[in-house]
DNA sequence: AGCACGCCGACT
DNA sequence: GTCGGCGTGCTC
């Protein structure tokens, strides 16, 4: 890759006498023709990636470096460069001697600022990450680092006038030790939440313990592992693992303050802090604001110093988000907290990363090339060498694969020790509520009842009510497994267009004659959501019970927490907020409909919703329960009850080996125009009939209805020229969106990424009508 | 993507 | 006879 052709620059020394004499010869026709630019003498090349937006032009090029930016353009710094007669941003990636180019090179534009926003660590995971979702460096890059903010680079302190670190050259082996604030005494609670054995923290890194303890000391203790993989990743290796947590809320290092910290909050922290004091940087990222804030207040509980961490979400402004990139660019931010905008921060010197909430639909980016966060950081920490943690409530089936090659270790608590943290759970279906006659149909039944006018007597009571608007979804009327497509294995639904009949979303069929696999019924029902008149009915049937409600669309919006008095707090999943303690009691409703979703993933999506209302919950012991009520999928109830995620994704994953299905294999989705699509696939050699599934209609975007409704209108609406208008709308109509689905072994995933981006790209240079869009392991149709 | 160059219809 | 359609091609 080493350019060593000589450059034919244009006059490369600019001689007085040369530029007088251009001046001179320069007739009136010529435009602003400047004197040639002095060009820098020593590696007076710049190979740069540019912000271009076409797929064929998804590769580096080279321009020369004026003398004037020579000692800023460095590899990473933000350029202008003229392209095609425009400038466009980029970023320089390399200083070299000369270029491989053939024709004549143009000088740099502007050197926009010499702050080295690209590391190579940044710029190879960008590449690698480009390649494995067929997506181009460019929309990577726009991912991965925010815009300038030009007042704010002033304004951040550099590294060195902070002191302690060096910001310098390939990352610091010379980190400052973190001071550690708030010397509390410390882990040890004795009321509510689960109090674990101190350890003695000597054998957490090496790093010196304070006579007292730190915060926490304890917490890795219980899991089988968990000291290992603290100890290893102190040592500066890698260990990966996919972590279950421990239920209930670490205890307060304030006695007389109320627990109000989840215990997986508490050990992450636990962990970035002994990460810290061993001289590495972390990065944690957490699904949403709320849990990122959560974090943050643990790791300032744990003793990890303000100063280095950093809070990386996009929510925060562009000047926020800016300065606290350059904190962890320049060295400062040792550990950076935050949401999907956090996975590619440039921290240096990296020694773990953590990834709480595997299976939250955030943790997918909705841009292009649409990378998600769990295999995204995976390849990282391959990348980086880093330790991984991979940790959630619950277990997706691609965590499961992550144990089942060998990739990762697991890291759970031994049984007893679960049990002995966990609230009590049952599931309250209507086979066990039989004795009760027709009231076991009931959506909230008597038992049910009965035990939360019992815990109310001890404290809050969590009531999870499924998310409203979830499509239609078929399952079995005997057992109520989620049905299949019989030809490719993909989720049937009700749509208006099929007439009665289920309908696969991936490959169209109509699945008349059905027949359960499991219990060989014929008939399916359709599924859905109840209402959330929930706090209504709650409310008449407790009267003087404050019934409080938590969801982005209740008037108090999302509540973080909840003081520990007798309530009924009523929340969708993902908005339960913390109560002061712990619950006694949750009440976990609609078990059908939460557990009967679009995507393959229902089951233990459904799991890992109720698992996070579970762990709000108070142990066993003092009386915790929770309910899970409304004839939920057998597998996701079973697991609930047995509080073991493990159990329902392993069972999964070996029915997705023997199905075909991710992550057994590799899925890419092509969706857009029906031609345009068509052609696309067309190229890619690994989509034959075998594997390619398909074409089936979408919707357009979110507002499908609404636009469908405006083409069919559309022929009526022709001003002039009419029939014109009336062609172009059945066009329209024709080139409906369609869905490709190519599925593919995982061993050659690699390459069905690089032939559709090669398609990509040709469809690019030969300008092909229509949109397409490429996706790999779309997480949401699976 | 823009912006060239380059070969075939309806206009001053 | 031109002005202008957008069909390939290039952009360091």
């Amino acid at each position: 890759m080493t350019a060593t052709a000589p450059i034919k620059p244009q006059q490369q020394a600019a001689e007085p006498a040369l530029l007088g004499l251009d001046a001179v010869q320069a007739p009136v026709t010529r435009k602003r023709q400047a004197g040639p630019v002095p060009i820098a003498a020593h590696l007076p090349v710049a190979r740069v990636v540019l912000d271009l937006q076409p797929a064929h032009l998804d590769r580096a090029f080279d321009y020369l470096v004026p003398a004037a930016m020579d000692a800023d353009c460095q590899p990473g710094v933000r350029i202008k460069a003229r392209f095609g007669g425009r400038d466009v941003d980029g970023f320089v990636v390399e200083r070299l001697d000369g270029s491989d180019h053939d024709g004549q090179l143009q000088p740099l534009r502007r050197l926009v600022s010499g702050e080295r926003v690209l590391t190579p660590e940044v710029l190879a995971l960008a590449r690698a990450v480009a390649a494995r979702y067929a997506g181009t460096l460019a929309d990577v890059l726009r991912l991965a680092i925010p815009p300038r903010h030009a007042r704010t680079e002033k304004a951040v302190p550099d590294a060195v006038a902070d002191g302690g670190v060096v910001a310098d050259g390939a990352g610091s082996g010379a980190v400052a030790a973190v001071p550690l604030l708030a010397e509390v005494a410390g882990g040890v609670g004795d009321d509510g939440g689960p109090v674990v054995a101190a350890m003695d923290g000597s054998d957490a890194g090496g790093s010196d313990t304070a006579a007292g303890g730190k915060p926490w000391a304890g917490l890795w203790t219980p899991y089988v592992g968990g000291e290992a993989f603290l100890s290893r990743v102190c040592a500066g290796q890698h260990p990966k693992a996919v972590w279950t947590p421990l239920p209930g809320l670490a205890p307060s290092s304030d006695p007389d303050r109320p627990a109000t910290l989840p215990v997986w909050a508490a050990s992450i922290a636990v962990l970035a802090r002994e990460t810290v004091a061993a001289g590495l940087g972390v990065i944690i990222l957490a699904p949403d604001a709320r849990d990122v804030s959560r974090l943050v207040e643990a790791l300032t509980e744990a003793g990890v110093d303000g100063t280095v961490t950093a809070t990386l979400t996009a929510e925060a402004g562009p000047a926020v988000r800016y300065a606290d990139f350059l904190k962890a660019s320049r060295g400062q931010a040792r550990v950076v907290v935050g949401t999907r905008a956090a996975m590619f921060a440039p921290v240096r010197n990296l020694g773990l990363i953590v990834c709480w909430g595997d299976g939250e639909q955030t943790l997918a980016e909705p841009h292009a090339p649409y990378p998600q966060a769990r295999d995204l950081l995976a390849l990282r920490s391959d990348l980086e060498q880093t330790a991984y943690l991979l940790g959630s409530p619950g277990r997706t089936v691609h965590a499961q694969a992550m144990l089942a090659d060998g990739w990762a270790r697991e890291i759970v608590a031994p049984r007893d020790l679960l049990r002995s943290f966990a609230p009590r759970v049952r599931a309250l279906t209507s086979e066990a509520l039989a004795p009760e006659g027709p009231a076991a149909y009931a959506r909230i039944p008597s038992t049910a009842w009965r035990a939360v006018r019992d815990a109310l007597t001890r404290g809050p009571v969590l009531v999870q009510v499924p998310r409203t608007g979830y499509v239609p979804m078929v399952a079995c009327a005997g057992c109520r497994e989620v049905a299949a497509c019989p030809a490719c294995h993909g989720p049937l639904a009700l749509t208006d267009a099929a007439g009665g009949l289920p309908q696969c979303r991936w490959c169209g069929r109509l699945a008349g004659g059905w027949q359960c696999p499991h219990c060989r019924a014929t008939q399916v029902r359709a599924v859905t959501v109840g209402s959330a008149r929930t706090a209504e009915e709650l409310g008449r049937a407790f009267p003087g019970v404050p019934v409080r409600v938590s969801s982005s669309t209740s008037a108090a919006g999302i509540l973080d927490v909840v003081p520990a008095r007798p309530a009924i707090v009523v929340a969708t999943p993902g908005a339960e907020p913390v109560a002061e303690g712990g619950y006694a009691a949750a009440l976990l409703l609609d078990a059908a409909a939460a557990s009967a979703g679009v995507g393959l993933s229902a089951a233990t999506e459904a799991l890992r919703r109720w698992l996070t209302a579970a762990h709000l919950v108070v142990p066993a012991s003092a009386g915790g329960q929770v309910l899970l009520v409304g004839d939920g999928a057998p597998g996701p109830t079973a697991a609930l009850v047995a509080v073991n995620p493990g159990l329902l994704a392993s069972r999964e994953l070996d029915d997705r080996i023997h199905l075909d299905l991710p992550p057994a294999v590799r899925v890419a989705a092509v969706t857009g125009n029906r031609d345009a699509v068509a052609a696309v696939v067309a190229r890619v050699a690994l989509a034959d009939a075998t594997t390619t599934l398909g074409p089936v209609d979408v919707e357009p975007d979110a507002r499908g209805a609404s636009s469908r409704a405006l083409s069919r209108v559309g022929g009526r609406v022709g001003t002039a020229g009419g029939e014109t208008q009336q062609v172009q709308q059945a066009a329209l109509f024709e080139d409906a969106p369609v869905r490709v689905a190519v599925r593919v072994p995982q061993v050659d995933g690699d390459q069905l990424a690089r032939q559709l981006r090669a398609s990509m790209a040709v469809r690019s240079a030969k300008r092909e009508p229509g949109k397409v869009r490429v996706q790999l392991d779309p997480e949401e149709l699976l």
